[in-house]
DNA sequence: TTGTAAGCGTTATCAT
DNA sequence: ATGATAACGCTTACAA
């Protein structure tokens, strides 16, 4: 374990050609491709490297190769576990590759978002993950220049960056609001917070839904800016029993609200769902066991996250999709929840 | 926006350097000392690189300055709620210093964790936090190497890696195993999964506890190695029932697990507290609005990944903290679930 | 299969 | 305050 020093303290490649006697281009060609050298020079770097504990300086390849093995990553939230299941589902998929993640946080913040593709951009990464397909002008500018890969992912829109997947939050809020409605439910409300773009646009699937049996009233509707909790359910859902005492159904814009609506419910001795249905969205675990289950719309997303990774890496390689835009769909996981009391 | 095209085709710091009319050297310090330019030298560069677009390249700046600006995190879920708040943590105090966070996700493995730290080894972190205090040799061996500042996260321990932050579990689940019994419950169960180190600790503190009070009854504890979820809560919880049907609280490593033991209770009519004390750990949002509203060990998790960047940065920068060691402690929320039927 | 030479874009060093 | 020059550690030509 004997140990070379250069003037930087650093074990360099050269040092492990020096050692195992043969040029640094075919020390070199040993991590890139084996293949090419014969087999006792590749015998001898690679005991020269094991030897020295060589470590390869990723900035240098990165400036001599000028690429990167770097995918970011912008999200909007770390603490919404509809996130984490993406991020598990892209860094599982990175795993397999030899892409790392670089990973952003924008807060809900476009300009956030902005600002970390600035980040990014010095990084020159492989390719890029976005969420959503609300970027600011300037965002979308930068994005252009990076030309790398990248990938809108989590909904599905008109005039992709480059590539997509997600799905329909307009019609995922459509099919839960048209289910209640299916039931003979006639009074169904909406609670939603944190308000983004994907959540309002849940929102108007809702509303086009409602409007479209008649059955619109904007009192059914308590929505705020606040971020979402358990908590927040219960309050919302308080507020909307105080502005429409009759109402018979929510549709609740994530689970934890909705959650959240099953503890005030129980508070409040309303049984489930013969006083009052309950739906909610994003299918999170503990809804298939609440008591009584609860209804969610699922989404695809560890498979969106891998989906992604996929199609960035793929297209890096000079694989691009046959369709850029992938609709991972949305399945409505029907539960006692929301099942009509004459039925 | 004209846009100069050198052979790489990007923009480099000599391009902006000689629209400036300015020598390179003159440029590169604008950058990172601003305040040594004359004004006009300053406000040209200033300008060219703007007019240019011009993006510094963060691969050439490690390689020629010999560091990065890499905080390199390594936790073992992306799942688990507790790591979106330790990271929550860790991403806010990053924004506010110029390090960039290169995550890994080790699920748990320190094998896994083993082989990210290689691959941080070629990325020159400028610092770097890891999860608990049961790393392999082979990691201690790496950590030493890279002679960076590091902290470990989440507990504390004996015999530091550099610097640490966390709290004892041991002691958590000591304190929680001794408030059932000292609200007079006497048969009280062990619900774990995963079982992780820091679970397996969790476990000691309440093995100890009730050892002491002479109320240790291997009956009372149902684990398994598999992962959590608010599901697998009542399935343990039925078990629990099945092999010891006279216990009369159960102790919850987790909130998840917490959660799901309520739902069954919910299920099977068993009043809580009265017939069963519920405590969980972690303290998730949804503990206090649950009803019965839950007892559970709150820790600083945010605070904890916090607190690591900012003693992580401020090594780097020749400041290392008084203590290396800090404990941030955890406090028992006593809810309604486990107030004793005799109180 | 192997090697030589010339960068990659930036900062450190040493002058002026 | 400004600049010339030599690194930094690696890969991409191109040559043999």
């Amino acid at each position: 374990m004997e140990r070379k020093r250069t003037k930087s303290g650093n074990i360099r490649l050269a040092d492990v050609a020096e050692l195992a006697e043969v040029s640094l281009i075919t020390a070199s060609r040993f991590f890139s491709n084996p293949g090419a050298l014969s087999v006792g020079k590749r015998e001898r770097v690679e005991s020269a490297a094991k030897q020295l504990g060589y470590v390869p300086n990723l900035a240098a390849r990165a400036l001599a190769s000028q690429r990167t093995e770097i995918i970011g990553v912008l999200i909007p939230s770390l603490t919404n576990s509809v996130f984490s299941d993406v991020l598990r589902g892209i860094y599982d998929a990175s795993e397999g590759s030899r892409y790392s993640i670089q990973l952003g946080n924008t807060r809900y913040s476009i300009l956030q978002e902005e600002k970390l593709l600035r980040v990014f951009q010095s990084q020159r990464p492989a390719g890029l993950i976005v969420t959503g397909i609300n970027q600011t002008e300037a965002s979308r500018a930068i994005l252009q220049t990076m030309n790398c890969p990248i990938a809108q992912i989590m909904e599905i829109g008109p005039d992709p960056v480059d590539m997509m997947v997600g799905f329909s939050h307009y019609d995922a809020g459509f099919a839960a609001a048209s289910h209640l409605l299916a039931q003979g439910f006639q009074r169904i409300g909406f609670l939603g917070a944190r308000m983004d773009p994907r959540v309002q646009r849940r929102f108007a699937g809702y509303v086009d839904a409602l409007k479209a049996a008649s059955r619109f009233d904007p009192r059914y509707i308590v929505t705020t800016p606040t971020s979402t909790t358990v908590t927040l359910g219960g309050t919302l859902f308080a507020d909307l029993l105080a502005q429409a005492p009759d109402i018979e159904a929510v549709f609740c814009v994530n689970d934890d609200l909705a959650l959240g609506v099953l503890f005030e419910c129980q508070r409040r001795h309303i049984q489930i769902p013969e006083q009052m249905a309950i739906v909610g969205f994003n299918d999170l675990e503990f809804m298939a066991s609440a008591v009584p289950p609860l209804t969610s719309v699922r989404s695809n997303r560890y498979e969106m996250g891998k989906s992604a990774v996929t199609m960035v890496t793929a297209a890096i390689d000079g694989f691009r999709p046959q369709e850029l835009v992938v609709d991972l769909g949305f399945k409505l996981m029907i539960r006692h929840s929301s099942i009509a009391r004459r039925n």
